[in-house]
DNA sequence: TCCCCGATTAACT
DNA sequence: GTTAATCGGGGAG
């Protein structure tokens, strides 16, 4: 039986709760049932780090950043997808960590129709296809992941720290280069390989 | 107020 | 490989 993972496990540092994510799994329950898939990207953003949202200070956008760890900040990008972060560290911090990719496992009938038909491999291939395939978007930013019931993260056997491979974040320009994109090593599922 | 840019994706050439 | 879609933040004017 599967259980959530506890307040704890988001109050600390990005960097520390993003490997800890590989492995794990993300529900989300929507009008059919609950959907379900299993973690294999991720990425980390800490506080003075000039790659992340909170790097400018709190604004109406990302508030839910600076809010208590175990709930989502969810924004839209580029004006069209929507991605999802798990908020981590201490309350007034601003750091998270981003939702990249996933191995769909329940649900995938209702994930193929939020996706339009894509093909299995890209149902969850993206942080913007991840949100649409698990139908999150901005009436889910700030929503708690420990106590709420629209999304949740429960706890697995989560994978070995040998397996995870850590590359520079996606995407990112400034603070190019951290190593905070966390990845299980030679998954399929990943929007990128690994190098 | 205007303009540029970005933690992206899908549909092109 | 290129580009449109489209929104919020931030700096220039």
């Amino acid at each position: 039986v599967s259980r959530r993972l506890p307040r704890e496990f988001y109050s600390r540092a990005a960097e520390q709760v993003a490997p800890d994510l590989l492995g794990r799994i993300i529900a989300a329950r929507v009008p059919t049932g609950v959907l379900r898939a299993r973690l294999v990207e991720v990425e980390a953003y800490g506080p003075a780090d000039p790659a992340s949202h909170s790097f400018g200070g709190k604004t109406r956008r990302n508030a839910s950043m600076f809010g208590p760890p175990g709930h989502l900040y969810v924004y839209l990008s580029y004006g069209v997808h929507h991605c999802m972060n798990l908020v981590t560290g201490p309350e007034g911090e601003g750091s998270a960590v981003l939702l990249r990719a996933a191995e769909p496992l329940d649900g995938l009938d209702e994930m193929r129709l939020r996706r339009g038909g894509a093909a299995d491999r890209d149902l969850c291939r993206g942080p913007g296809r991840l949100a649409q395939a698990l139908g999150v978007d901005l009436s889910r930013d700030g929503a708690d992941v420990v106590s709420g019931e629209e999304v949740w993260i429960e706890d697995g056997p989560g994978i070995p720290p040998g397996a995870v491979a850590r590359t520079p974040r996606v995407g990112v320009t400034r603070g190019a280069g951290d190593l905070w994109r966390f990845v299980e090593a030679g998954s399929s599922w990943l929007s990128r390989p690994a190098p």
